[in-house]
This record gives structure tokens, sequence and C-alpha cells, in this order.
DNA sequence: CGCTGCCTTGACACGCCTCAACGAGCGTGG
DNA sequence: CCACGCTCGTTGAGGCGTGTCAAGGCAGCG
């Protein structure tokens, strides 16, 4: 099954003709590189992407240069579904495989295949959802709890499309993008990283998981 | 004009028969006391609630009675359109007018009515841009500046509804619910609101709207 | 070989939090 | 009528979490 299908079958069961459709739409990807953005120039259509392999970010810059990233798009995610224009970028963080879906596909899924449009409308509400549980994180929670909540949410974001083997993910981020996710400085996202480290070593043998419980 | 057509122009110019259904949709509302909840008791056909008049805010709790604020609900704004419970909770903050819009309302706008269909899709896009924004605002800068960027912000929003006058508008928030909002305590709001108030009395004499020059 | 990007560490400064106390306003009940 | 309790705003003192600055190490790479 494809990642696409992984993903949207979260929401609820596929036809098998549904499955299918979603087949076709992603067998076209390409790949970028590191660190390149994923925006469109200016094209009115605007087309639609998907992440199949890799990690990518969305941020804003302030005039400053300051940095706020407000969102995580790992492997079946999307990059501009119902969204619009407000100063935000979309751009890679690691190599990715990516789709680029044009407008008028998604406009035939949603007229023709119901249970897929109804679960693109769920997976918009998921991400807002995530979005409001990064308020919390980063107006709440102290940065130890904030960063080990995020490695926690990732954990189970790419869980749910088999990226977890073992209990162990690959997360190609540096400190500085932690950092600018959290609203902390460099310097003290190295020390709490250094912190919990220590403490998953000596208190939860099993990693990142005892977190969970 | 009433205040949900006033909102919903902002998108784009509707049509005659499409203001007069508005109308018809606001006209039964009910009056909300300060501080209760705006949520449905397990309801399955989840109705929508509109905001007619007054202040309401969405927020989450966490298991150590921490709160954080992540919306403001001003008039014209919606309850629960397009959203799902993830642990949210909406309850006004001052006296409301409240209207109850049957989920069958919805459908049949959606169906019959593609301009206010259009309309309450862009209505959803700019709540998550604004949720975005307040990633940045509380990830990104200083209290002085976060409360500056809020009281803007709500400056733009209810000028937009005619709430505004002279520069003016009235704010029934108590400082700790603008610190639960930003992740301040009580006692650091107070100290900047009383620097930005000597502030804005000796460098802006226009209020406000200096900041957003 | 000397870049450059990233991680790491120490010293110090400051923004913000906590605790504590008090005052103003207001509704309630004796 | 006053006393009381409650919420909210205000202010001071002190402490901690986090930022800033600065320096150095290590790996990758041309």
């Amino acid at each position: 099954m494809n990642i696409l299908t992984r993903k949207l079958q979260g929401w609820g069961k596929l036809s098998a003709p549904d499955r299918e459709v979603l087949d076709k739409v992603i067998a076209q990807s390409f790949t970028v590189d590191p660190h390149q953005d994923l925006i469109e120039e200016g094209q009115q259509p605007n087309n639609v992407r998907l992440i199949l392999d890799g990690l990518a970010c969305r941020y804003k810059l302030l005039r400053d240069g300051r940095r706020q990233i407000f969102a995580y798009l790992v492997p079946g995610d999307f990059c501009d579904l119902h969204t619009f224009d407000d100063g935000s970028l979309d751009r890679t963080v690691s190599r990715c495989e990516v789709v680029e879906i044009p407008r008028k596909t998604i406009l035939d899924l949603t007229e023709n295949h119901p249970r897929i449009s109804q679960a693109l409308m769920w997976v918009t509400l998921v991400d807002e959802g995530t979005l409001r549980e990064w308020i919390v994180n980063i107006g709440q929670r102290s940065a130890r709890e904030s960063l080990a909540h995020l490695l926690c949410e990732l954990l189970v974001r790419l869980e749910a499309v088999g990226l977890v083997q073992g209990g162990e993910y690959d997360l190609p981020l540096t400190q500085a993008e932690l950092g600018d996710t959290l609203g902390l400085s460099v310097v003290h996202v190295n020390r709490v990283l250094k912190h919990l480290a220590r403490k998953a070593w000596s208190q939860w043998p099993n990693g990142l998981y005892a977190f969970l419980m």
C-alpha cells in the first residue's frame, strides 16, 4: 500500500477503486535537494504537493531574521492543501521525494471519490489540531517538556507511516531548527537535549516510548 | 447588513439572495452568560455556533491546571465550523449573543449557495492563518512585542466588524487571560501592560494605531 | 589543507516566574 | 448598615530558566 493511501486510511477504510486512483495520483514523483523551497513561483492554479519521502518544514521569517517553524511535513503530508499565502514558506529539510498534484486532480477526487474527499478534509482538521497543540507546547511547557513532547509527536507521526524501527527513528534536524521550532536558543536546545539523553539512558531503557506512558 | 454577511463579504461580494439567506440563518439568537461553556453535550450531529456579540475564547487545559488560550472569537466568528474534538474547549469571556446553526443548514448553504460555501472555506483558512501567527507570536517575540501584537490583532479584527470607535475598543479580558494566551505570568503581564501604557502615552499619541505603521 | 557547518561548553546577563502582601471594587448576608 | 469574602489589579524581592557571547572541537569537503 502506498504512503498516501496509508495516511488517508487513518481516517477510514477506502475502497479498492479509491486505492487504485490514489496509486495513479502519486505515480510520478521527483527528488528535491535538502534546504530547497517547495513553493511555486506565483502560479495561479496552485497545485498541491505531497511528500513521499524525507522531511520538510513550514515556517515564517520575521524582518529581523528570526524564524519560527510551525509544522514538519513527514511522508504522506501535503504542502499546500487548503491553505493560502500569509508569508508562510515551505522547504525541504532533508532530501525529499515529492509528487506534484494538479489542482484538477484534486477537484476530480473531491467530486468523484467522496470517501477520499472526506479523508482529505479529515487530514486538514488533523493538521489544524497539530497547530493548536504546538501553541500549547510553546506557550505552557518548559524547554524540557516541549522538546520531549516534540520528539514524541514525531515518533508517533513517523510510526504511522512505518518509519520507526525498534522505537528509533531518523531525525535529520539540526539543533538550530529545533530551537526555531520551540522558540529556544541553540545553546539551550543543546543542553536540554543532553539532559534528556542522560535521563533517557539511566531512567528510560526503552527510550522515547517511556515518555508516552 | 448583519454581522455574518459583513464578515463573509471580507472574502468577496455576495448576491442579494445570498444575503437574504444569511439574514434568516441568524434570525434566532440567545444570550450566554460570561464564563460559560459553548460546547454541546456530546450531540452527534454537531451543530455550529456563531458569535453575534461579545467575546469568547478557545483553550486547552493541561492536567496540572495550566491553561493555554489559542483563539479569541469575536462577533462573526464560528465556534465549531470544521473542527473536531481534541481536548479543545470553547467558552464565553463576556456576555455573548449566540446563534445555533443546525448542521443541516450548513449543508444546505454549501450545496445551494456556492459563494457562501467558498466564503466559509475562506474563513477557516483565515482562522488557520491566525493560529500560525500566534505560534510566531509566542515562540519568537518578547513579552512586550507579543502583547502589543495581540492587542493590534484584536484591534484589526474588531474594526472589521465595526467595534472600534476612534481607535479604541472594549476588551473584557483579565490580565490572567492575557497571560494564558501568551504563556506569561499574571504579574509579568501587568508590568508589561503598564510599560506599554506609559510608552503609549508619551510616544504614541494616536494609541495603538501607531503600532501598525 | 583550510574551509564551513554543526555541536559543545563555560561565564555571565537578563527576562520572566514565584511568592507574598496589599488595595480597590463589588456582591452577599448578618 | 457594615463585615466579609472574592476577584482582580498592583507592587516588591528574590530566584531560576533561558538567552547571549565567546571559544573550541569535530567531521565533511573542496
